[in-house]
DNA sequence: CGACTCTCCTGCTGGC
DNA sequence: TGCCAGCAGGAGAGTC
């Protein structure tokens, strides 16, 4: 499930599109789409002058529109290169972008919780992203004190809330945490700024760490070029209930939090 | 207004 | 072996 490092590899790996111009546009399921979902308002006809994300959120920037991508669970950006037209078949598959040189961008999502937004140009993506926190990768510690501070929500669904910081989601924020030390239950405003800093820090380190394994892939995950990633053999609590700690093997707790399963050790972890 | 819970969607898993 | 309920999840909508 993309989170920040899936989506960030995604982006890696779909590097070669820069400079491309594309061709023609399939659109297969128009309700994926929001905004303009003809090709001209996806990109027929411009060439791709950029790859930029904002936590999950991945754009595709040309001269005049910009095409944002949601991954959402199950989706993936995929290139197909000329001459293997196997994807033809896949029910899944929503959008296809054809680029000159015969190779092709698919957009592909089984259960359809990703999206597409069609949007004008640059400063339509600079509003689109305005509602999102600073990306997880690149927060401060002095952006994200001020924003732990004004809720009252358990620090676990703070995390995952894409107002407060973009990028983190089941994964990463049980894993977060758990290396903290700090209860999901923890109430966020209850965190003094050294708890802040080291979770802000672990943050960091941890999506760096799995971008360079190039992403968690439980399943179904790959990058763009089909690669999957590695940084699931490092995980500590997630998939984990029931098992022993890695530093105190005490059994870990797997409970329902923010409608989502939360693993974590009730010994290592400190209730703030 | 803030903090919950519900809903969308499909494929895999486990129980009988 | 086959069927089906249950579960997984991000994020927006709905509720209290």
């Amino acid at each position: 499930m993309p989170e920040l490092p899936e989506v960030e590899c995604v982006r890696r790996s779909l590097s070669w599109v820069i400079g491309e111009r594309i061709t023609s546009v399939d659109i297969r399921r128009p309700d994926v789409v929001t905004g303009d979902c003809s090709p001209n308002g996806l990109l027929r006809g411009q060439c791709v002058v950029g790859l930029r994300r904002h936590g999950k959120q991945l754009a595709l920037v040309s001269e005049k529109g910009t095409v944002v991508v949601h991954l959402g669970m199950t989706g993936t950006l995929l290139t197909v290169q000329h001459g293997h037209e196997g994807w033809q078949q896949d029910r899944h598959v929503h959008l296809r972008w054809r680029t000159g040189k015969g190779a092709c961008v698919i957009f592909r999502d089984p259960r359809r919780f990703g999206g597409v937004w069609a949007l004008k140009d640059e400063s339509a993506l600079s509003d689109h992203w305005r509602l999102l926190g600073p990306d997880a990768l690149t927060i401060t510690t002095g952006q994200l004190i001020p924003r732990l501070g004004a809720t009252r929500q358990p620090i676990k669904s703070a995390l995952l809330d894409q107002r407060v910081l973009a990028g983190v989601g089941n994964i990463y924020a049980v894993e977060a945490l758990h290396r903290a030390g700090i209860h999901p239950m923890s109430v966020s405003r209850h965190l003094d700024a050294r708890d802040v800093q080291r979770l802000a820090r672990i943050l960091h380190h941890i999506l760096r760490e799995a971008i360079r394994a190039g992403g968690t892939t439980l399943r179904d995950y790959t990058d763009s070029l089909g690669v999957k990633g590695g940084y699931a053999l490092r995980h500590r609590v997630y998939g984990r209930g029931g098992l022993p700690c890695k530093k105190c093997k005490t059994p870990l707790a797997d409970i329902r939090l923010a409608g989502r399963s939360t693993v974590y050790c009730g010994s290592c972890q400190v209730l703030l």
